[in-house]
DNA sequence: GACGATACGGACCACGGGTCCGTTTTGCAA
DNA sequence: TTGCAAAACGGACCCGTGGTCCGTATCGTC
């Protein structure tokens, strides 16, 4: 588990290098499996020994690299303003916070892809999977008529899982704003129906 | 694609035999990838060549076992009486639908698994997942005030995603009974709300 | 029983993740 | 500035796994 910070300069930079040349990668290249270690470390001009003591192996490489671009995302929801931040009424919220994580894997896809099915182990041991479902969870449960809000939550981060977005986007060629548009129908679907009838137009 | 049948009985015989001891291995191990193609040959009592050519390649003997295992269902999905056969009215054939999925795949954790993740390609491109997802589509279609039922039917589907189980199963020991109920809830509520006031009892 | 076709099976290959260790760089201190 | 130990470097190397090849054994037919 070599994870802590070093001091020197030349692992900072090569840590950096690695980085950007694996989000590059990751990016160009069609499927996540074909961008192999030795080609991380080729296209970051650093030694294979380097990458894999800097980020432990692959798993955690992509781990550094998916936590690193998600940063952003996470400060908008643990602080941020609405709709993304926790002064945000719960059936705004929620939508939100779907919204956002399809996006990032709109943007992300390739690196969302080999991190969510390629890393060893299922994506749901991930504790960034773990943040977002206990969030979720504790924001469905703020709103009333909702039982179950663990497995909702689980249930609707599924419908973002990385390969989905990948294959609609891909595959079926959905334009970006068509399956957000989808995804918030869906949500509010799942929502609208807490107290069994209850007309949107309330507080 | 060497998929075609062989009048040999040495071979139907240990194309059998391949798939039963494959099928054991998938039950048995904790984890699907780690059991390796020549483990398979060996528990089968025959030589790799052997089974690569009766499979082609391990997706196509995941495939070939899954589909197997699946054809009971497919069978009473296709043709059998409610509530997963045609004669099914929409809103009760949609969660039978789900729940025949969930529980194959509560039946069917490791290869279920096997299949979605550890496939080359997304589990969104093998043709079964296009069974399911178009049948789903075509039911949810015929509820009335539900559009985007191509989506839906994804997002419903996604919900019972195989590693999504396991982890439920296997991790968070969600019992077999709550996690049916969990699940026919939520997809209860997704139907629910189609013309946005109607109180259930109707029809 | 013989013979062509088909299947068998394990040695063999390619390749990717991960390790090892002699060499180089760095930062500190004298 | 020079000395030096600690830290990082990097690529040769190892190993396990999916997949192939081809000489040999088996099948089924005449």
């Amino acid at each position: 588990m070599p994870e802590r910070q070093s001091s020197r300069k030349d692992a900072i930079r090569n840590r950096e290098a690695v980085l950007a040349a694996a989000d590059a990668l990751f990016t160009r290249r069609e499927s996540p499996e074909d961008v192999t270690m030795a080609d991380v470390a080729a296209a970051a001009g650093v030694g294979k020994g380097t990458l894999f003591r800097a980020f432990g192996d692959r798993a955690g490489l992509l781990r550094a690299l998916y936590e690193a671009r998600l940063e952003p995302i996470r400060r908008a929801v643990e602080t941020g303003p609405p709709p993304l931040g926790p002064a945000t009424p719960p059936h705004v919220r929620v939508p939100a916070l779907l919204d956002a994580a399809l996006c990032f894997k709109l943007d992300h896809r390739r690196l969302a892809l080999a991190l969510e099915e390629g890393g060893s182990g299922s994506p749901y041991r991930a504790e960034h999977y773990e943040r977002w479902h206990s969030l979720l969870r504790a924001v469905l449960e703020q709103i009333p008529g909702l039982d179950d809000s663990d497995f909702t939550a689980h249930a609707l981060l599924a419908a973002t899982r990385a390969d989905l977005v990948e294959h609609l986007a891909g595959e079926e060629r959905v334009p970006r704003e068509t399956m957000r548009a989808q995804l918030a129908d869906y949500v509010t679907r799942v929502l609208a129906s807490g107290p069994p009838q209850k007309p949107p137009a309330e507080k």
